[in-house]
DNA sequence: TCTGAAAGGGTTGATGG
DNA sequence: CCATCAACCCTTTCAGA
């Protein structure tokens, strides 16, 4: 994997506020002609720095109007157990990220759900396939103050 | 806001995993001509139900190796020092979702930074400009089983 | 609200600096 | 690694159903 020069950083940077910007306007903004930063473009795609490009909806539109957290942890703490909760959680759609961390909890879970409802009925069936040692805990979010996936390249 | 029917669901469904999908093939996808599928996405960034495309890249190609989730609890719950709080947040770059929770905790943060460090750096700065009344825990996150904004739309 | 066609503009690949 | 140019494809607009 090449090293990223200033230019690189600089589409990148145009690239995750502008995910369908026209080549030809990318490459006036650094200084380019088309075919070279189509090439970068390209290349950074071939290697996995660009990972996708993606539509962000708004969530109150398509009927996702509650956020949620949910801290799992798991007391029996063998691998078989990990792997087994880690499938189970991966299975739901409305889990938009799981990670395992260090700290006081295994699992933090965020999911996107419709309403209460839904919400009460996801708890309901992670508690029935999780092993009965687990316990969570969930946090509401009441107000979303901000939520973005851009990374400050400077 | 009409109401949106199956195509543009199918249309949402599908800039979501494609941001950058050509007009034409989206059109084909979804049983349309070019014109009508152009004006349904026209319509729906102009509604909002759309907020914007971007490009996702690749952590650490990108030297943010560190996913931190941070729970900041506000004992004095005035609304200036929420909005103190949130203006400090709101501020700093690296902080990538901030969110108001119902719960045992008040604000949670989450945040992608290069390493150990800057991490302990952040922390220092944050605890400086809280109020003295603030706590916070960090959970370090070791391993991003999944990690998405992928709205399931059925 | 759709189709189809035409004009304008973007993308891609060959060629050369 | 870059610019230019030409061929091709996509996007946008407009007429007509």
């Amino acid at each position: 994997m090449r090293e990223l020069d200033r230019t690189d950083l600089n589409i990148l940077d145009i690239l995750q506020k502008d995910g369908r910007i026209a080549i030809t306007e990318l490459a006036a903004k650094v200084n380019l002609s088309t075919t070279p930063c189509s090439e970068r473009v390209k290349r950074m795609e071939r290697e996995g720095v660009i990972e996708g490009y993606y539509a962000r909806l708004n969530p109150k539109a398509v009927k996702k109007e509650l956020l949620v957290f949910l801290e799992i942890n798991l007391s029996a703490k063998s691998g078989d157990v990990f792997d087994k909760v880690r499938r189970e959680l991966l299975q739901i759609p409305e889990v938009l990220e799981c990670h395992l961390v260090s700290g006081e909890f295994d699992y933090l879970v965020k999911a996107r759900l419709p309403e209460m409802r839904a919400y009460r009925k996801l708890l309901g069936e992670l508690l029935k396939r999780l092993p009965a040692s687990a316990t969570s805990r969930s946090y509401i979010v009441m107000e979303e103050v901000k939520e973005s996936l851009y990374l400050s390249l400077t």
